[in-house]
DNA sequence: TGCATGATGTTACGATATAACATCCGTTTG
DNA sequence: CAAACGGATGTTATATCGTAACATCATGCA
């Protein structure tokens, strides 16, 4: 049932899913969106971005500069990869994991949505989810107490259905 | 006598309320809640709690171990402050505000609830709040996504009524 | 071509957090 | 009481995460 559902999405990909084609469907992706806001999407955003993709955990900073590093053969600055991410998190095609320090490719860039999580403490899996509950739930109580909204924060931290059977 | 912010929360409506009061109670509460736990709210432990308590803005470990080590003159270690809010944490009497790498006293500990805050961008503040709406819609989400749910976190950055008013 | 602007490089540093091991101190137990 | 035990705290060092300040490079455009 819905866990099928899942097994299909593109947010918690299948074990053995064609990864290369998630990289390749983000960057294309990507490409697309940044020509149509004229934002720069540079070879070392786009090397950033790749390098982000390369799994669906969150990856730290550090891992990412360490990747970089690797593939020129000399050390990056960690500058070079925040100001990367900084970029890739203005255009939503990136999203900041608050309670990992980490970064996850966004599943879907361009549509609406509100950085909601599910994140696996088991696999560190983050599974991108956008539920209109949660975030109608959000803006009730937010307008209740007089607060206005500007960016909610859901991260959900527990076991997903596979490491649920691993470790019951 | 140490500097205290006197911070407008819901917890403390008014926006000069007794402060001193809102420690006096928590200690208490804390007392209270240890004691019926067999849980140890050692002398070290219970300073760190009233240094974290000292406003309604969560506080990074940093500052708190600045406090501390003026309190006794000399510097304190890290550690003191990381292990004494690991237990404060794990006791419910303090919560961990992931986006900001700081800590802020809970405004009802015992009491069951799932660590939703709305965040102050402008003062910094953060109003603790346990809407059972935002708690369920994340319960079914995860359900339909067969994920188990082990702490959910709810971080929501905007401003409040006041900043509102002081910067429309 | 040369300027303006944004991207990237370089160096240094600040902020957050933990590992490994020693010591203290209250409680239990012989 | 003393010895053993275990949790709490102290000490030292280091890992991890993030940014400031300024220089240089690249790209597009007048």
């Amino acid at each position: 049932m819905l866990y099928r559902n899942i097994m299909h999405s593109p947010h918690a990909p299948a074990p053995h899913h064609d990864h290369d084609h998630c990289i390749a469907d983000a960057l294309t992706r990507a490409d697309a969106l940044c020509a149509e806001r004229g934002a720069r999407l540079t070879s070392l955003r786009r090397r950033v971005l790749e390098l982000v993709w390369n799994s669906h955990r969150p990856r730290g900073a550090y891992a990412i500069l360490e990747d970089l590093s690797q593939q020129d053969g000399k050390p990056a600055a960690p500058l070079t990869v925040y100001r990367a991410l900084e970029f890739l998190v203005e255009q939503g095609l990136v999203h900041r994991i608050e309670s990992l320090n980490a970064y996850v490719g966004c599943a879907a860039p361009g549509a609406v949505h509100s950085g909601q999580f599910l994140v696996c403490a088991a696999c560190g899996n983050a599974i991108e989810i956008d539920d209109p509950r949660i975030r109608s739930a959000i803006d009730a109580t937010a307008a209740e107490h007089g607060f206005r909204v500007q960016r909610p924060t859901v991260e959900v931290r527990g076991l997903c259905p596979e490491c649920q059977e691993k470790v019951p």
